[in-house]
DNA sequence: GTTCTTGCAAACAATTTGCACAGCC
DNA sequence: GGCTGTGCAAATTGTTTGCAAGAAC
């Protein structure tokens, strides 16, 4: 039993499963997406897949990455300050978020984040999202090393 | 040491610390957020306050939002749809969404909810966001005991 | 051949910005 | 009185929609 799509044949099946057409477009997008670690924006992808596919528009990749949002097979977020992003890895996790540069990493899913309840408080719970919001390495040491050595400095105001 | 604000004085001390002016606007909007737990959106939160104030323009609750955020007394999340919500409760916590009529709920917090790592991969944990995906308990009654039941029914397609 | 997808442009919705006036301090 | 907040309208940004042509089945 697969968990959820991995790779470019398994996109094709699925789409052929839900009656879709399987367009050179799709297939392309999903493979950037999937090779794409970086949890891009629909833009963000866009952009790169223009360099291969000069004429796609940012409306297909758009319908692409709803279908397979909706298809349960792409995570979508937002990460916080209004960037919405697209992340192919169904597996629970977590999504670190710096709020300096924006920059977006998983977070080794180890104890807790592999948690999630089938039901809580009444819900029926199909898929969980856990975002941490914090300052990456790279910004940390950017904004000198005082914040990055924790010497119970009040880091209020 | 007080977590967060939670009550209108605060509120007002909180914006004097911070060379704020305390308006009437800025107090009633902070007030129904507080009186709020159905985590509005800025336009929600916008046309309840109307009832009361009139005048008030949209931007003005942006402004006031805003402004709340950053100081990190409130917590602003996107529900996984397109919506941004607003919640006062800025303890950890999860949100229950129901992905079908978008209602959200506080998940009870309980042993995991707590947990938010200073430190993680590198990264200086500031905030955590937890997002609980589901079908709220009127929604499944709605949809027929059916899917109520886990009969391992599947429930694709 | 029929149906779904693409690409372009227009439509939309949500949020921000510029500016003049009003209100806190 | 000085400075910030408010309200209105216009500007922006991100995303969706309508439609004709093209590709997949």
């Amino acid at each position: 039993m697969r968990p959820h799509l991995r790779t470019a044949e398994e996109l094709v099946a699925l789409l052929r499963a839900r009656g879709k057409k399987v367009t050179s477009q799709r297939v392309l997008i999903y493979r950037m997406l999937l090779a794409d670690r970086s949890h891009p924006t629909a833009e963000q992808l866009h952009s790169r897949l223009k360099e291969q596919l000069p004429g796609l528009s940012l409306t297909t990749v758009y319908t692409a990455l709803n279908d397979l949002v909706q298809a349960g097979e792409v995570r979508r977020f937002e990460a916080g300050d209004g960037s919405v992003h697209f992340d192919p890895e169904m597996r629970p996790h977590a999504e670190l978020v710096c709020v300096q540069c924006g920059r977006i990493d998983d977070a080794p899913t180890d104890r807790q984040s592999a948690r999630m309840p089938r039901r809580l408080h009444g819900y029926q719970i199909l898929q969980r999202t856990e975002l941490l919001h914090g300052v990456c390495p790279t910004c940390q040491e950017a904004a000198g090393n005082v914040a990055a050595t924790p010497h119970a400095s009040g880091h209020r105001t």
